[in-house]
DNA sequence: CACCTAATTGAGACGCCGGCTCAGTATGGT
DNA sequence: ACCATACTGAGCCGGCGTCTCAATTAGGTG
């Protein structure tokens, strides 16, 4: 379950800094809870951080996690089963490559996609505003073992 | 809300085929399961399904729905806010381009998606198996309405 | 047509995820 | 040090989907 300690990962400061950006108060529970989150790295469900971070309520882990996807710190992964995982955001839009085996999540962007919505929008005439694309496989590490 | 009376939704007797050609039983409850989706039109939740088929039970709707899913007869639509809805598909491999304010589904495909995940493929070293697509965004009669 | 077996059904309990309420607490500006 | 208010936690609530289990039914067979 190789916790990637993986790229942008924002710093602890940079998203204090953030927090306090938006006005936002940095409290005790808000630290903890970007704490753990770098501590579980790759993907977390909301249950693993609940019980990750003991001293912290359900409620407020629930409500961090909101803030902090408001905020670009924090991103949702739609798994292939449907269920719903987050994971600390490493930087501007992107998309998840999730492995179907294991479960890491890779990020990736691509500008051609945007060529691709563009070409919709004209097509159906509809005002595109937002997407979401989740791809599923095998990342080359499950390739490598399996067949 | 208007009830996109469209193009390829299949017909009752060719789902009845399809169900029976995977070994399924043609029962009561599945039949009447697929009038009530039919009649339903465009997306609708699984709520509404048990609701406009007060005969049927609940577990039976949701159960019916999975495996119309597996069958290929309905798929399901990963909506704005992250709710879930479900819709008579209408062929193939396709997209979901949905209006956030009125709600209408309409469907897309794209061969230019298949090249970007090849490409997506080749530089991560992943191997693709799946994916979802979803565009939000305004449909044409909500753009002329709105601003 | 009657019969038999396995698939299907319905009622209701269950579980997970997430939100809401509300009284109590802590932050950080003055 | 003080105060307004943003935030927290405990618990309850609600939606969505699944599970169990006894009762029913589809549809193949003789």
């Amino acid at each position: 379950m190789a916790t990637q300690s993986s790229e942008t990962t924002e710093s602890t400061e940079s998203i204090e800094r953030t927090l306090a950006s938006g006005g936002f108060r940095l409290t005790g529970p808000r630290r903890a809870l970007v704490e753990v989150m770098q501590a579980l790295g790759g993907r977390f469900s909301a249950d693993d951080v609940v019980e990750a971070a003991p001293g912290v309520g359900r409620a407020t882990v629930f409500r961090t996690l909101r803030l902090l996807q408001d905020l670009g710190i924090v991103c949702q992964v739609v798994l292939d089963d449907g269920a719903v995982a987050y994971r600390l955001a490493s930087g501007g839009h992107h998309h998840h490559l999730v492995c179907s085996e294991c479960g890491v999540v890779s990020d990736f962007s691509s500008g051609d996609l945007e060529g691709l919505l563009d070409d919709i929008a004209r097509r159906t005439g509809y005002q595109v505003d937002a997407h979401r694309l989740e791809v599923y496989g095998l990342c080359p590490a499950c390739r490598a073992l399996g067949a």
